[in-house]
RNA sequence: GGGCGUGUAGUUCAGUGGUAGAACGCUACGUUGACAUCGUAGAGGUCAUAAGUUCAAUUCUUAUCACGCCCA
């Protein structure tokens, strides 16, 4: 009988629509009271499914079909970041097709123009995890822009504003030129470049006498308000508080001392720009210097530079200034140096430190609480290690410059009033009454053009997507989420974030734990990138494997603190695994198991039953412990190992003597109990591989008995049961004899068809027994064609040692020993080398005196059962002529 | 420079103060009625190096080397 192949395409489209059409995903009630929620991390509208998105959706997914199987009211709350810089560029990037740009538009048409693109394209993300498999509430998919959350924004803005933990200040920020808009200093990136080191002299004013500096950006020269020198350092103490001359610019500044200056760097002498550099802004503070900006907002000098260079790009300007610096002689050297340079995240441009006005927030204060918060433990990081890098990166933290000079985002909620006073309110009615009570004159107001950086709205995400600051049903049912689920180079931009929002809004920590997964990499362990051409498309491989392999397989690499790297033969073993399954149920199928009536596991009879139970129930507890502590890795390595090896390598061949036998009492339980077990085994790999399980569960008509789909099924916790030890021991032991018998003839070169007579050697031998007891097993799967009474003695028979007993294995065929006397030999050496080591151990009093007694003990039974083997072999061996 | 992490079989990775494990790959044999997307058997390791603690170290400590990440 031939079976069809399990068609994947089909079956998750299948899969997919009757989950949603019978409401699986939606939050239910549960009896216990037991609640789990997870909130996505939001993926950006521009966004398209990549493996660090699969892996980290495929995890979460694998938690709440977890707890939602274990009675949990459950809920996964999805939803899309607005992403405002990214999503801005790709709609002007549009317009430009056009011909058009923003400014043309205007700021109301270009932002609708961004949500009209936004209900185009901006959901494709969201299919593309409903493709994954991925469970989420997705009647309650959240946009960081709707209404809702916009109302969420406002009231944290303006509530901050209040406790003044937002502020407006003139202060040196990240400047990106190329988009002209203020970054966050966690969105600059530190880059190693190769670069020139200028060597300028600067002359005094008042003698021929010059001193040296050096710099990467000869053009800030023009910004120059002070030169600055240790006042420990020898060389230059005399120097300080004269007059030089900014070359080629020709304007006076002074010598300053000051510990920032090294002497050990460069020359020791270092030039100041308090308006372009941020060391030099403290330094110039400091020193109460001037601060002289020179660049326009889109990096090229303003009128603050000489006259030869306004309007020129910096590095324009670089490239005449130097050559100037050169024709005149003040150009010491250039020497090649390797150091870092700040790009933009987003724009991968060079950043510019740039003297602006600015929205911050107090960072330092709102991280308090959640310092205190991880301290306690009531947000824990998982693997624990991360916890390190939060504390360092929270106990240093800088003001939040939450402003961006760009249209698509939340508008800050202040307005001006012509005198330039801010009135910061929820809207501007609330705004122009708060300049009233300041002037009443006051009859029109502007609001503020700049928007929010997009983490700030993400900020509030745990609590704002159930409703906040509504009291929601949702908010009081799910707030504190149970975990959040994401990858590490987000810790600082979104989950700490998070925490400072959630416990200053709700006084309460936004997650209980919080899992860190790695980074998904080609399989030479290189970051996967469109550059490099080494990127995975996940939806390429669910395309062509199914979503479940490319689940089983991630979740199944996901071990704590290492990158997954992933390679398409690991996807396709997975799949096979799939498949292996698929074979398994088509064997159930073909002897006509089906589980159609309550199984009273207490009354099973068959002792590869209660084996196979029992094998099932201390899965069972391993996959269950695993998962509540996060090690995706382990679950799956123990379900994996006990589908393959021993559902299918070994119940799987028992059952086939006992289908063949007349017995039916035994048949008709085998056949139950084979479905039974196929059942749990699906609930227990529904986690890791949805569809394929509930196509499964849907086909062989589990629902008939479990009165529910896979979906919403109980997760099994069964107990291991007493009386079943026994048996569960003897069929271990069995194995291992029939293991035993097929390694002797393979040794021995034996064709693995040929049948074998048995004897047992020993007196009272325990596997004879056992042995017996389950003959049909044995014959069958051991391919034993009799069990002798008597000993045989013949140049076809064998003696070998199997679980410490000798027994004797007759052959109807010629066999040649020789090569059996050389292999036993060996091992009676290997046997003795470890009774040497045994025996000094037990020599040494130290040791018997120290070591724990049931360690001493141990080695003692030990040394006592391997001296027997010894002696056992070694007369099988003298045999042997 | 500061911090964190990693180094175990050919590869990817688990693991443990007291006999070193899995998956994939590899080798040999095999198509017997679930499965060749398979079965059976097997080979393969000074647990990076060195010192220390200990009766005992792959595991703990320290140093060194190599690699990776984060922050300056």
């Amino acid at each position: 009988m031939k079976f069809e192949k399990y068609n994947h395409k089909k079956q998750e489209k299948i899969i997919s629509e009757y989950w949603i059409k019978n409401k699986c995903f939606k939050p239910k009630k549960s009896n216990n009271n037991k609640k789990f929620s997870i909130v996505i991390p939001p993926p950006n509208i521009t966004g398209r499914l990549h493996m660090g998105h699969a892996l980290n959706n495929s995890l979460q997914d694998v938690l709440i079909r977890f707890k939602r199987m274990k009675g949990f009211e459950t809920l996964w709350q999805p939803g899309t970041d607005h992403a405002g810089i990214a999503t801005q560029a790709i709609v002007e990037k549009n317009l430009e097709k056009e011909n058009l740009n923003k400014r043309q538009l205007g700021r109301n048409k270009f932002i609708k123009r961004v949500w009209e693109w936004k209900d185009e394209s901006g959901g494709i993300i969201l299919d593309q995890l409903k493709k994954l498999g991925c469970s989420c509430d997705w009647s309650r998919t959240r946009f960081t822009m709707d209404k809702d959350l916009s109302k969420a924004v406002i009231k944290v803005f303006v509530d901050l504003y209040r406790n003044k933990l937002i502020y407006k200040d003139k202060k040196l920020v990240n400047w990106d030129t190329k988009l002209q808009t203020a970054i966050s200093d966690l969105e600059v990136i530190q880059k190693d470049v190769q670069s020139n080191l200028y060597y300028i002299d600067y002359q005094f004013s008042d003698s021929t006498d010059k001193i040296t500096i050096a710099t990467t950006r000869p053009e800030t020269m023009m910004g120059d308000t002070a030169i600055a020198v240790n006042p420990k350092d020898e060389r230059y103490k005399s120097f300080i508080g004269k007059n030089v001359l900014i070359p080629i610019v020709n304007r006076t500044i002074k010598i300053i001392a000051d510990n920032y200056a090294d002497p050990k760097q460069g020359s020791g002498a270092v030039k100041i720009t308090p308006a372009h550099d941020f060391n030099d802004y403290d330094v110039g503070k400091r020193n109460k210097l001037e601060i002289i900006n020179i660049l326009e907002k889109n990096g090229s000098i303003n009128k603050n530079g000489i006259k030869e260079l306004i309007g020129l790009d910096r590095f324009e300007a670089r490239k005449l200034l130097i050559k100037k610096l050169k024709e005149n002689g003040h150009l010491v050297k250039i020497e090649n140096i390797k150091n870092k340079v700040p790009y933009g995240d987003r724009s991968n441009s060079i950043i510019e430190p740039l003297l602006t006005e600015q929205w911050f927030v107090d960072a330092k204060k709102l991280a308090q609480k959640p310092i205190k918060i991880v301290k306690e433990k009531k947000t824990t990081f998982y693997p624990e290690t991360w916890t390190n890098t939060f504390f360092q990166w929270m106990k240093n933290i800088e003001p939040w410059c939450i402003s961006r000079q760009i249209w698509w985002g939340h508008r800050i909620p202040a307005w001006y009033d012509s005198n330039n006073n801010i009135f910061v309110a929820e809207n501007e009615n609330a705004a122009l009454k708060l300049a009233k009570k300041k002037n009443k004159k006051i009859n029109k107001l502007n609001q503020e053009t700049d928007v929010l950086d997009t983490w700030f709205s993400s900020a509030l995400w745990p609590f704002a997507t159930l409703g906040w600051p509504s009291k929601t049903k949702e908010l009081s049912k799910f707030y504190p989420t149970s975990v959040l689920v994401t990858g590490f180079d987000i810790i600082f931009f979104w989950v700490a974030r998070m925490l400072m929002m959630g416990n200053f809004f709700k006084n309460k920590t936004p997650f209980n734990k919080v899992y860190v997964h790695a980074l998904v990499r080609d399989e030479k362990g290189q970051k996967m990138s469109k550059s490099k051409g080494n990127v995975i498309d996940p939806l390429e491989l669910i395309n062509e494997y199914g979503a479940d392999s490319l689940r089983f397989t991630l979740t199944s690499m996901a071990s704590p603190g290492r990158d997954v790297k992933l390679s398409k033969e690991r996807v396709i073993g997975n799949r096979n695994f799939v498949t292996k399954i698929w074979s398994a149920n088509n064997f159930l199928k073909l002897n006509r198991c089906r589980y159609d009536k309550k199984m009273n596991i207490n009354s099973i009879k068959l002792p590869i039953n209660q084996w196979i139970f029992n094998e099932f129930v201390l899965t069972q507890n391993l996959v269950s412990k695993s998962l509540e502590i996060f090690r995706f890795d382990e679950a799956a390595k123990h379900i994996y190992q006990f589908v393959w090896h021993s559902y299918c390598d070994w119940y799987l061949e028992f059952l086939k003597p006992i289908f063949n036998s007349k017995n039916n009492s035994e048949v008709k339980e085998a056949r139950l109990f084979a479905s039974f077990m196929m059942a749990n085994i699906l609930k227990l790999l529904h986690p890791f591989i949805p569809f394929f399980t509930e196509s499964v569960w849907k086909n062989n008509n589990y629902k008939k008995i479990f009165k529910t789909n896979l979906i919403l099924s109980e997760w099994p916790e069964y107990k291991t049961i007493a009386k079943f030890k026994n048996n569960y021991s003897n069929i271990n032991n069995l194995i291992e004899f029939i293991s035993c018998i097929r390694s002797s003839k393979s040794e021995l070169k034996i064709t693995p068809k040929l049948h074998c007579d048995v004897h047992f050697l020993e007196k009272s031998s325990k596997l004879d027994k056992i042995v017996k007891n389950n003959l049909i097993l044995a014959k069958h799967v051991g391919r034993i064609r009799n069990i002798l009474k008597l000993k045989k003695i013949d140049h076809n028979t064998i003696e070998i040692l199997s679980l410490k007993e000798k027994i004797s294995l007759s052959f109807s065929e010629d066999v040649d020993l020789a090569p059996q006397k050389i292999r036993i030999s060996q091992k009676v050496k290997k046997l003795n080398e470890q009774i040497n080591v045994l025996e000094n151990k037990l020599k040494n009093k130290a040791y018997v005196k120290n070591a724990p007694k049931e360690i001493v003990q141990n080695d003692k039974k030990l040394l006592k059962e391997l001296t027997i083997e010894d002696s056992k072999l070694r007369s099988i061996v003298s045999s042997i002529n």
